[in-house]
DNA sequence: TTGAAAGCGCTAACAG
DNA sequence: CTGTTAGCGCTTTCAA
């Protein structure tokens, strides 16, 4: 940014006054008359006065940026997170700085140094599936860098995070499929290094003891990279569709897992839902004019978002170390659709 | 951020050096000893030194960082442009700041003053349906700021621009549509102040007018703000199914427009395509799973963000004032499936 | 009530 | 080849 911006020295200049008189006129110190204060103020909105954010983060020590690292922003989850989190953000004067891990342990340490080198103020994190350990986070946490976990949440005790009740929704949306008639159910799910795909399968597991119904271990299936290579989803699918107890019905645990399956399932020529069933966690809003009209469990992403903003901006603005941390638990909404109405 | 980073007096001190020397030998000038590097840059890497971007900043006058701005993330083609943007602005070692309009010209303005005032080096935009004149944007472009529209763009001469040939994926689809047997062909199109509409609407009256079919302007509906609102579709939508001479087909503009006329068609009960065929720009990869599978044009967006950042960091790394600015042109795909199938 | 001066961490003239 | 010094724009003691 090469072009002439003013700055305080000219407004000191101009009104005949010390760059330091203008800059605590500037931010309201008891030091300086009003009368001054007044002129400064005035003087400074005329020519459009701002003073240069890297200058004061350098004074200051923190930049009014926040870090968000996602899976993927190509997805309507967590592009609905992110506007979550930016109706709150920009409101209070930070900005958010997206950085993508593409599922990828690997990346997802490297966008964090990167977030990190860019002096970001926190962390809005929701881990890749590759993520095993979060050392990399604790690190980091520890030195004193608020971070707050949302949807894929690890256990570390000493943050603040923001989850749906998966549980509860993978357990309403395993009913639903019971109730209409389904009781071969396979599960296509995650990796199971990620708190959500444990918490889905035990939803899953649940309303299948409740229900009496046997839980078999091979009816689940995972998908190490989340869905982010097709082959990973065409496998799962494929091999528990050629099983000799065949399910007759699939409950699927994320965004694009359960869009690919679907799409998968029209092109293996399977009828939806006579010869198998589908219902899955998903936000896509085009889910009542598939064909047939998909069953979904949604995601409140907007409010994951803004509860996670809030949360992480009160903790990088609060003057004493923060030793109480919370888990607030949002709830999914289920929608039966075709795809898994009641068995004939 | 408080926690205590290694700097550069500190090496300095460690290895009885100066900063500058250190500084020196860690930018590898020619001032400095190959031995005194070597002795420098393996200390830096063990104790894992990073330079401070922001006192960095401050110094050099640049921030390594671009703005984006688009009208909204929750939306496949802009995700996709993004994907492609930061696959190369990491690369080179720049971060992207994304901030969304939300499709108003208030917001746009106000975004890009915040970019601003974040001190990013460039801008890479595509701009709101409300946005009539781009006065905001010519004047940092012209105090030296780069900036490469995408998308939708104006009519400004001095910048690069990128965007897809709208006007031949207009044409396409409409004669899609047309050879398909459709001759009362509506347009539900976005805000005729974007280049986009006007240049798909052109390409929609040449497609009629090579057909020899009269162009109908009352067969237009524009969507002022982009779909933002529901109801501004619904109401173009039913305007046009209400008219004496109703038409047997919908060519729509926009990907959200395209969802959102698709999803009210089925509201109410229109049989697709024997009633009322559609066809439409989208980039969403469920089209083919709909009921009916949905003819869509499809952009390259994830080309369109590599293109626009490349031509964005050349702009901001060139050393004289660039004087020749190009528009790049990409294709557009068109996907004829059952929702514009032949008439029977 | 105001100003002078130091300093945030780094880079770059200029000296040596 | 290396060190000294000044300065990027701002805030903040401290002195006047």
């Amino acid at each position: 940014m090469k072009f002439h911006t003013v700055k305080l020295k000219d407004i000191a200049k101009e009104l005949g006054l010390s760059s330091s008189a203008v800059s605590k006129a500037l931010n309201d110190s008891y030091e300086i008359s009003e009368e001054t204060k007044k002129r400064v103020n005035e003087y400074a909105k005329r020519i459009n006065y701002r003073p240069n954010p890297i200058a004061q983060s350098l004074k200051q020590g923190h930049t009014k940026s926040i870090g968000i690292v996602v899976s993927t922003i190509d997805n309507h989850f967590f592009s609905q997170v992110i506007n979550g989190i930016e109706s709150i953000a920009h409101g209070k004067g930070y900005n958010v700085i997206i950085t993508q891990t593409n599922e990828s342990y690997d990346i997802e340490v490297q966008s964090i140094k990167h977030l990190i080198f860019r002096s970001i103020d926190g962390i809005l994190i929701s881990l890749s599936t590759e993520t095993e350990n979060i050392r990399h986070l604790n690190e980091i946490n520890d030195r004193g860098l608020p971070i707050v976990f949302f949807d894929r949440v690890s256990n570390a005790p000493n943050t603040h995070k923001i989850v749906v009740d998966n549980f509860t929704g993978a357990y309403e949306g395993t009913m639903q499929l019971i109730n209409s008639g389904y009781h071969r159910i396979a599960h296509i799910t995650s990796s199971p290094n990620i708190s959500i795909t444990i918490e889905r399968l035990e939803g899953y597991k649940k309303a299948l003891k409740d229900s009496g119904i046997l839980y078999k271990e091979d009816y689940v299936k995972y998908c190490m990279h989340g869905g982010k290579y097709p082959d990973e989803i065409h496998k799962a699918l494929t091999e528990v569709l050629s099983k000799a107890d065949r399910p007759n019905a699939i409950f699927t645990a994320s965004d694009r897992i359960t869009t690919s399956t679907f799409t998968l399932l029209r092109e293996f020529n399977v009828q939806i839902p006579d010869e198998i069933a589908i219902l899955g966690f998903t936000n896509t809003q085009l889910a009542s004019v598939l064909d047939p009209p998909l069953s979904t469990i949604y995601q409140p992403g907007f409010e994951i978002g803004k509860n996670a903003v809030e949360l992480l901006i009160k903790l990088i603005e609060s003057k004493r170390p923060v030793k109480e941390y919370v888990t607030t638990v949002l709830p999914t909404t289920l929608f039966a659709r075709a795809s898994s109405k009641m068995l004939k």
